[in-house]
RNA sequence: GCGCCCGUAGCUCAGUGGAUAGAGCGCCAGGUUGCGGACCUGGAGGUCGUGGGUUCGAGUCCCGCCGGGCGCGCCA
């Protein structure tokens, strides 16, 4: 696998040990597969060494003595493949095996992260793992403008993109349109009275239509388009709007449709948050074939239901049985009105995703969506390849406005909300995606406008940007004669304990990136570049890089280098920007 | 009532069954004849909601309870 200067390379290399040790003290059959894989952490105290393993605890089997495990295990890794990159190791508490690296491994991890340049940490996903991965995200109805809640799905769910793509999963990022539906009917008719009241013709908008005021600056735009070719039957049907034809409404909720999307691109491009694919709900309706009634996705997706014989109809509808697998009640697909629920063009799309040859499907979705994924799961269930497990549901909490200590309440319908344009042009972009992905996608986010805007300078994403522009600085600095930037190999050299530190911090990286992955937390990542800058500012506060030994520079050249490339890379997987002067 | 999420420092939150539970902000006291002071060092501040259980070891896993958020449509 790796070489013994990173730190899975290190856990790997105990895990062998650790494997004959078990086969000659316990007996185990090589190859067993019962040993648990060498658990290596860097050590929270100096006094138990740079990096610690609990490898004899969980492996000297039941009713072993971890401590004497311990020992023998450190034996004989020291006399072997530990010999050069260890200096000693000690045996602690319960069954701790303590290391104690050599600066010669200091060296070596500085000098693979150096030669591995902006690659470095790319590509930690053994090729068996890697999948062609559809993580579906921010999907929202056409009917507004994003507000701050959207802002955190969508770094969130970029962020994990493009971690997942540099650990060495081959991504789509995929962004479902709700175009068709009731929503969307009250958002044509709003639009509809939006635009009569333009044309001076009186037509509020229903109580429970969409009373933003953004519907009239988007209804100027399709007037100024479209001259006032709905002016008769606008004028004919006031002052109810739902007595504007049929056809007035599909239109202008076509073309508004396409004006709000048009502004969901300017905004999620301003946010650096690009997708491979758009997709609309309304043409999973469109296409061949027909099966009860329904055409295209829909329909094959219907017939397949029917072939498995997982349909009933029942009270005029059609019902998908979902609970033979585990849903509370079984669910309507086709209303008693003929009209299909969101359910069924839901599960047409995800069929549809699964027929594009992806290996794994991965939504986000906020917690108000999360009673809807036993369902969505059952579905799965139900419908070939009957692998509910392909399919990922992440459920993100929703977010808090605060506003002068008391939660602020939104409403799209009403139009009472903040929008993702509000956030970014208060804070800035970089501001924004650090603040999203810095916490769980389990817990509830709290924002306070008011603070976000005053602390913006203090806002932690300026730490580690600063570290960053701080190192650029010091390179810019360097002579071409005599830190010459060609200059790859490092001298020998006994690092001091803030660059061992430093070290360590990078060392870890490429284990930040497989665990952000395999937990599905960008935040992890955001936690760990603020530490590797805490690392670094120390480092730099107590070691001079520019030193007038020759030998020393160039280690800590190096370090600058190394770190400077780590930062680069891990904001450019949040999406956020690494200046390189501020 | 049922389901999901949360409960850790004054506030907002990290924390892969491991050793002495951490960070940011806030508060207190310090630090620069050198490479960027948007930095660094130290301090105060914790019954990890609560009661049991499993384990060599529990903030972490299991069960009960308390508190908060979100859901429980032939809306999306």
């Amino acid at each position: 696998m790796s070489g013994l200067y990173d730190l899975g390379g290190l856990a790997a290399s105990l895990s062998e040990t650790l494997a004959a040790l078990r086969t000659d003290q316990l007996g185990e059959q090589p190859g067993a597969g019962s040993a648990p894989p060498a658990e290596l952490t860097i050590s929270a105290h100096p006094e138990h060494g740079d990096v610690s393993t609990n490898a004899a605890l969980v492996a000297s089997g039941k009713g072993g003595r971890p401590r004497e495990f311990a020992a023998e295990l450190g034996r004989r890794w020291l006399a072997g493949p530990g010999a050069g990159v260890c200096r000693s190791y000690e045996v602690a508490g319960p069954g701790f095996l303590n290391l104690f690296l050599a600066p010669d491994w200091y060296r070596g991890a500085l000098q693979s992260m150096l030669d591995a340049g902006e690659d470095y940490g790319r590509g930690v996903l053994a090729a068996a793992a890697r999948q062609r991965v559809n993580i579906e995200f921010v999907s929202v109805n056409p009917t507004g403008p994003l507000h701050v809640g959207h802002a955190r799905y969508a770094a969130m769910g970029d962020a994990l993109c493009r971690i997942f793509a540099f650990a060495g999963h081959d991504v789509t990022r995929e962004f479902y349109i709700n175009d068709y539906g009731t929503q969307m009917l009250k958002f044509g008719q709003s639009l509809a009275a939006r635009c009569a009241q333009r044309l001076g013709i009186e037509m509020p908008v229903a109580e429970d239509g969409y009373q933003g005021e953004y519907l009239l600056e988007i209804a100027d735009r399709l007037l100024a388009e479209a001259g006032d070719r709905w002016h008769a039957a606008l004028a004919a049907a006031a002052p109810d709007v739902a007595a504007v034809p049929r056809a007035v409404v599909d239109e202008l909720k076509s073309r508004g449709c396409d004006a709000v999307l048009a502004l969901f691109r300017a905004t999620l491009e301003r946010l650096r948050v690009p997708f491979d694919v758009w997709k609309s709900e309304a043409t999973l309706y469109d296409g061949p074939g027909e099966h009860r009634g329904f055409r295209g996705e829909v329909g094959k997706a219907l017939a397949e239901m029917d072939a498995e014989d997982e349909l009933r109809e029942s009270e005029g509808a059609v019902w998908l049985c979902t609970t033979r697998y585990g849903d509370d009640k079984d669910r309507v697909l086709i209303r008693q009105t003929g009209e299909p629920t969101y359910f069924l063009s839901d599960i047409a799309y995800h069929r549809d995703k699964l027929d594009r040859g992806f290996d794994h499907l991965i939504d986000i979705w906020g917690a108000d969506h999360h009673g809807y994924v036993p369902r969505m799961r059952a579905a799965f269930t139900a419908l070939p390849p009957h692998d509910p497990d392909k399919l990922e549901l992440i459920i993100g909490q929703l977010v808090n406005l605060m506003e002068s200590g008391a939660a602020k309440r939104m409403s799209k319908r009403r139009g009472d909300i903040v929008t993702v344009d509000d956030l970014v042009e208060a804070i800035g972009v970089d501001a924004t995606r650090f603040f999203m992905v810095g916490r769980s996608h389990d817990s509830t986010l709290d924002i306070d406008l008011d603070l976000a805007v005053e602390q913006s300078n203090k806002n932690p994403v300026y730490y580690v940007q600063y570290a960053h522009a701080r190192i650029a600085s010091i390179l810019r600095n360097l002579s071409d004669d005599s830190h010459s930037a060609s200059a790859t190999v490092l001298p020998a050299y006994e690092a001091e304990p803030a660059e061992r530190a430093l070290l360590l911090a990078l060392a870890r990286f490429p284990l930040v990136i497989s665990d952000a992955v395999e937990r599905r937390g960008p935040h992890r990542l955001h936690n760990y570049l603020g530490e590797l800058a805490a690392e670094f500012h120390v480092f730099y506060k107590q070691c001079r890089v520019l030193d007038d030994d020759a030998a020393v520079a160039a280690f800590r050249v190096g370090l600058c280098r190394a770190a400077k490339a780590v930062l680069a890379s891990g904001l450019r997987l949040l999406g956020v920007s690494a200046p390189e002067q501020m």
